[in-house]
DNA sequence: TGACTAACGAACCAGTTCGTACATTAGTCG
DNA sequence: CGACTAATGTACGAACTGGTTCGTTAGTCA
């Protein structure tokens, strides 16, 4: 209380460069993702990080720039998650159903990538097209996807007529509403899409969908 | 040129409340469509409007309030759209695909709409829950769809075990994904969801795939 | 140990943005 | 035609917001 001497530190300043930046990081992923793009404040992301708003600035150069890096490590995520799959020992159908539902997981764990993605989106991924590194990327699911297919179809069991993008883009139709629109489908049609009791309905529903299409006897059209 | 005693209106000062009201709408549909909600301006909203901003808060309150109508109006043309649903006639597969069809055709032909949507739901559906209007309509294409599952049920030819509500999600989950986040999947993965000389291919798909899953030999699991 | 620099903080600034106060006019109705 | 009101335009302001300027300090290395 009465002023000791406490030489060092006065401000209890430290120095941890990459605390701070991912810090920053941390913070802001929330702040873009509760509000938007727009509706995002530099200054309210500075607040509740320890650094100031200097320090946004020294790292990341500017607003625009941070989401852009806020963008980058959201999808390093997903990138390193599908990495670890693990399903081509499984029989076809077994492993895209299990590959179906894994997305579905990762969805569900991951509400805030789910909302960053439809704020790029509403910017027409004007970030994700500036940005070096996710230009590069390429989702590992699609190559595990496409072998998956292969086999499937080699064996007879597969009848659809896919590539591994369409169906990507089909399991994550799914995934991607359930979470992203939860909000407007529950206000207008009084159904929870993520409540608790009714996610195993959801997660067989998906594989299900999947699976029909993928072995349907498509001569019967 | 000379000035020519033109009494009235200097300014060309026309007085049409419904006119300048309805001009207000579209000019927001697009500007929040564009922008987000945080992202558009009010000022920017007035100054394409042959009107001004006082008009603005004149007729709606504010920009929130303005929000709400925008969707209130978006919402009732897609309720409007859904009452013209004649599918009944058809046998239930048939109906379903039609359906499916109309929907997504709705969806790619309303790109605003779908902003909107996600918009809202960034927004966590504020506008729409306080609105008194979206909270009492209930979609007409619910009871449609109710109805030939029901038959198609009680054919046997559906075999699957969803409600309405669920089979609207499904079907809404792929159109509304495809026009969504096309700009993200199309960076990530180099393909155009809505490219036109694909448009069939997805129209297809979208059929095939509820028509797989509803008439599914459910006994193969 | 002293100089040097990366890391940091406080205060500030210029432009923007929602909203309002006040004045004015077009149409309408007795 | 004169009064009255709905509809409209102008100008302004207070608060906010992204970004910057300037100065300070902690760690490191010769």
């Amino acid at each position: 209380m009465t002023s000791v001497e406490e030489p060092a530190r006065p401000n209890g300043r430290i120095r941890d460069a990459a605390r701070t930046k991912a810090e920053i990081l941390d913070v802001a992923t929330k702040e873009f993702a509760r509000a938007g793009y727009t509706g995002a404040r530099v200054d309210e992301i500075a607040a509740r990080t320890r650094t100031t708003k200097r320090m946004i600035y020294y790292y990341f150069g500017g607003k625009e720039q941070l989401f852009t890096a806020v963008l980058e490590r959201a999808y390093s995520v997903i990138r390193e998650a599908e990495q670890e799959l693990d399903v081509e020992h499984l029989d076809p159908v077994a492993a895209i159903r299990r590959l179906a539902e894994l997305t579905f997981d990762h969805h569900e764990a991951h509400p805030d990538f789910i909302r960053l993605v439809s704020i790029e989106n509403i910017h027409e991924a004007e970030h994700i097209t500036a940005s070096e590194e996710l230009g590069r990327i390429g989702s590992p699911a699609l190559d595990v996807i496409g072998r998956i297919l292969e086999t499937g179809r080699r064996s007879g069991l597969f009848t659809a007529d896919v590539d591994a993008v369409d169906l990507h883009a089909m399991i994550s139709s799914f995934c991607f509403f359930r979470v992203a629109n939860r909000h407007t489908f529950g206000a207008l049609f009084g159904r929870d899409l993520v409540a608790p009791d009714q996610r195993e309905h959801y997660r067989t529903m998906l594989g299900d969908m999947v699976i029909a299409y993928l072995t349907a006897d498509r001569a019967a059209d």
